[in-house]
DNA sequence: TCTGGGGTCCTAGGACCC
DNA sequence: TCTGGGGTCCTAGGACCC
């Protein structure tokens, strides 16, 4: 607004271990313990880790981890079911901390959340990050890190340098001194099955990706993520801060079973439930249906999906409970099922 | 004793139309 | 008999992220 012109600046800020945090909220006997959140807290059944804190990720139990794994490294950790309900509660907490610093938050998540600020040129942005982690944790007592950059992509990798309860900044002044050498995946936004395609091209780090021929990666990768790949190896994302409030675009439930379905009766009665779940969300949420999309996983983890348009429209359970029944009708493999999900593709706003 | 559940976005290929 | 392109819509699935 001043004559003198203000810098414009993103912050990323991460909750530290949030969902193994927001546990010891309420049972602060655990602060200082391995704590292991993940399905339904029984770790002799198939799932996952949601959550490690610390002290179970120095005894090699981190996020994606098999409960079974976790139970076998760290038998004397405390294993707690995924409460979304807490965790939902405490985000908003954490947010609502966040709009009080800013308008432009942008969430991701239950435990991220992006801020676009303006700096005068008296302040710095490190002060800023520090007096979001004073509001968070005034706020709610849990402990936050903060990344600082001049877009989301140099904010959000700056994070993970800053943790636990740090602050970091990476600007396009620093981006290749602290990625250039890393490999490709080390980027937000590209994964190991990018990283192993880009390494038959020749490149295996984060500066020759952004070296790289635009031709030859919209070639291998498509004429949108092609061109999308190097500007991330360049520490350039153009996306900005989104701050309209988040419209879901599909509501879907999916279960593994703890034993795999081997009678096909079972996994259509599964499939009804399902259907009726998502159709219930659907309505409740004042949405329309377009399509419904059924998954399986069958027995050695192979995933297939098939979907089916409803007639119109809809919201009616009756309809989507019929196309998704019509949707598994397109699965002809009669194999053990491990997996079975259901998905409502909802009319968006544009009417697609 | 392998490998959750919730999502989003993009691409490729076939159908169909002009 | 052989043979175009371009555009759009729909579906399946890949890839990634929290």
């Amino acid at each position: 607004m001043s004559g003198v012109a203000s810098a414009r600046w993103v912050l990323h800020v991460d909750l530290d271990q949030f969902l193994a945090a927001a546990e010891m909220l309420r049972r602060p006997e655990l602060r200082g313990r391995p704590v292991v959140v993940g399905g339904d807290g029984d770790p002799t059944k198939r799932g996952v880790v949601s959550t490690a804190s610390y002290e179970a990720r120095a005894l090699g139990v981190g996020s994606g981890t098999p409960l079974r794994t976790a139970f076998k490294r760290i038998p004397d950790a405390t294993f707690l079911p995924v409460d979304k309900e807490h965790y939902e509660a405490a985000s908003a907490e954490v947010m609502a901390a966040l709009r009080t610093v800013t308008d432009e938050v942008e969430v991701l998540g239950w435990d991220e959340a992006f801020l676009g600020i303006e700096v005068a040129p008296t302040d710095d942005p490190e002060a800023v990050a520090r007096e979001v982690q004073r509001r968070v944790l005034a706020a709610t007592h849990l402990h936050c890190s903060v990344g600082i950059g001049r877009n989301r992509l140099q904010a959000k990798i700056a994070t993970s340098y800053g943790k636990p309860a740090g602050v970091y900044r990476i600007t396009g002044d620093t981006w290749f001194a602290e990625l250039g050498h890393l490999p490709p995946d080390a980027v937000w936004g590209i994964g190991a099955k990018t990283a192993a395609k880009l390494t038959e091209l020749g490149i295996t780090t984060v500066r020759q990706l952004a070296d790289a021929d635009v031709d030859v990666l919209a070639t291998r990768f498509g004429p949108a993520t092609g061109p999308w790949l190097q500007r991330l190896g360049a520490g350039r994302d153009g996306a900005t801060i989104r701050t309209t409030p988040y419209v879901r675009r599909s509501i879907g439930h999916e279960v593994t079973f703890q034993h795999d379905l081997e009678d096909w009766a079972d996994v259509v009665a599964q499939c009804r439930v399902l259907a009726q779940q998502v159709a219930a969300e659907t309505r409740a949420g004042d949405r329309l249906c377009l399509r419904a999309v059924v998954k399986v996983r069958w027995k050695p983890f192979f995933t297939e999906t098939h979907g089916r348009a409803l007639p119109e429209p809809s919201d009616d359970p009756a309809l989507i409970e019929a196309a998704a029944l019509g949707a598994l009708e397109l699965f002809t493999d009669r194999r053990p099922v491990r997996l079975l999900g259901v998905r409502a593709e909802l009319v968006r706003d544009d009417g697609s």
